[in-house]
DNA sequence: CTATGTGAAGAACTTCACAGCT
DNA sequence: AGCTGTGAAGTTCTTCACATAG
C-alpha cells in the first residue's frame, strides 16, 4: 500500500520547515496577470485591497502570499507595480525565457504554436515535432515540423530546452514523455487524457479537458454545492 | 473591501452543514478515469489500495471521498467496478449527455471539435460558431460553422444546451460569455487568458495555458519546493 | 481475515487582528 | 492616517485507527 507510517516519528511538520502552499503559487500567477495588465495601462501602484477587487482573492491572503517571499510593499502605501511585477517574475522563474518544444502538430499543437501568450510570457518555442510522415517538413508558422525520431538527438544537442509540451494522442504520450525524460527535460505539460509515469524530479502537469467538463457537470448537477474560488485552475 | 465579518456571529461552520471539498470532486474524476480503464480491460473489482496505486491518491482519502456520497464498497472485498463507475457518473452528473456548443473555430476550437474524449465521456457537441465571415458555412468534421450572430437565437431555440466552450481570443471572450449567460447557459469553460465576469449561478472554469507553464516554471526554478499531488489540475 | 466506512486527531491553509513602518 | 506584514485563531482538508461487515 502507500507510504506507511512505520516508526511514527517523522511527522510531515518535522520534514518540512516552511512550505509554501501550491495554491499560493497558483495565486501568484493571478497577481502577475493583474500587475501586467495595470502596468501596461501605466498605473504605478496597487494595494492588497485593490488586488483583491481584481482577483477576488481576499486581501489578507494576497499579503500573506506575497510575504512568503519577502516584503515587497510599502506600509501605508501599497505595492509598486513595476517592482512587484519583477519580484513575481523572479519568484516564478520567468526572468529568462524557458526554451520549450512542442510534440504533436495536430490541431492542438498548431493552436499552441500560434498562441501568442507563450512568447509574451517568456516561453520560447524552439521546435515542433510530429510522428506523422506526411506532416514532417511542413511548416507551422515559422517552424518546420521535425520527426519525433529526431527529438532525442535534438534535445541532446540543445540541452537548454527545459520544457516539453505533449500534444499527441493518449496512445503515444508515454513514449514521448520517456524520450523527454531521458533527455533530461525539467518540466512536462501534457494534454493527453492519460496519467503519465514521470519521475519525481521532473515537474509534470496534466491538462485533461474532459476533467474540466466533468467538474463543471458536477456543479451544474449539484447547484447547492459550494464552489470555492479555487475552481479556476 | 471583501466580505467583512460584521456581527461576529455566523461562523462558516454554522452556514454550511456538510460540505464536499472541491478537491474531492477533482479526485472523483480521477477515480472515474481508472474505473473506466479497468472496466474496458474486463476487470471487475478494485480495492481502495489498488485505486491508490493507480492514482497516487492515499487509500484513506479514496474511501473518505467516496463515503461522502454513499457506501459503494463491500467490506472485506472492495468496490465492484461497473457499479462504482455508475455511481461516479451519477455523482458527476454524467448519466445523460451534456449538450455543448463551441464558440471559436480557430485551431483550438477545431482541436476541441475533433477531440474524441468529449463524445466518449458524454459531452455532445451540437454546434460550432465563429465571428470570422470567411469561416462561416465552412465545415469542421460534421459541423457547419455558424455565425456568432446566430448564437443567441440558436441557444434560445435549443434550450437544452447546458455548456458553452469559449475558444476565441481574449478580446472577444467577455462578449461571448455575455451571450451565453443571457441565454441561460449553465456552465462555461473558457480558454481565453482573461478573467471573465460571470454571475454566481453560472458554473465557470478557466483554462489558462500560460498559468500552467508558469507554475511549472516555479517548480523547475525551486526544485526543493514541495509539490503536492494536487498539481495535476 | 480482509477491506470498507468514519469519528477523532492532525496538518495545512485561510482569516483575523493588530503591531509596525512610512 | 493608512496599508503592509505576521503571529495567532479559526476553518477546512487529510490522515489515522479502529469498529464494522462480509
Amino acid at each position: 500500500m502507500e507510504r506507511k507510517a512505520v516508526s511514527r516519528i517523522p511527522r510531515k511538520k518535522d520534514i518540512a520547515p516552511k512550505q509554501i502552499p501550491y495554491s499560493t503559487i497558483v495565486r501568484l500567477t493571478q497577481y502577475l496577470r493583474v500587475v501586467e495588465k495595470l502596468n501596461d495601462l501605466g498605473i504605478s501602484g496597487i494595494s492588497s485591497a485593490e488586488l483583491c477587487e481584481e482577483t477576488r482573492i481576499n486581501s489578507f491572503l494576497v499579503r500573506k502570499d506575497l510575504s512568503y517571499f519577502g516584503e515587497f510593499g510599502t506600509r501605508g502605501v501599497g505595492y509598486d507595480i513595476p517592482s512587484l511585477r519583477l519580484e513575481l517574475e523572479k519568484i516564478l522563474g520567468l526572468t529568462e525565457a524557458h526554451r520549450t518544444v512542442i510534440v504533436g502538430a495536430g490541431n492542438l499543437g498548431t493552436a499552441l504554436v500560434h498562441y501568442d501568450g507563450f512568447k509574451e510570457k517568456g516561453f520560447k518555442i524552439v521546435a515542433v515535432f510530429d510522428s506523422d510522415p506526411s506532416k514532417i517538413d511542413k511548416k507551422i508558422g515559422d517552424f518546420v515540423i521535425e520527426s519525433v525520431f529526431m527529438l532525442e538527438e535534438y534535445l541532446n544537442t540543445n540541452k537548454d530546452v527545459t520544457i516539453g509540451i505533449i500534444a499527441v494522442p493518449a496512445s503515444g504520450a508515454q513514449f514521448i514523455a520517456n524520450l523527454l525524460i531521458a533527455s533530461g527535460i525539467k518540466g512536462i505539460l501534457c494534454f493527453a487524457p492519460i496519467q503519465l509515469m514521470v519521475p519525481d524530479d521532473v515537474v509534470y502537469s496534466a491538462v485533461d479537458l474532459t476533467t474540466y467538463l466533468e467538474i463543471i457537470s458536477y456543479y451544474i448537477t449539484n447547484p447547492d454545492a459550494r464552489r470555492t474560488g479555487d475552481m479556476h485552475y
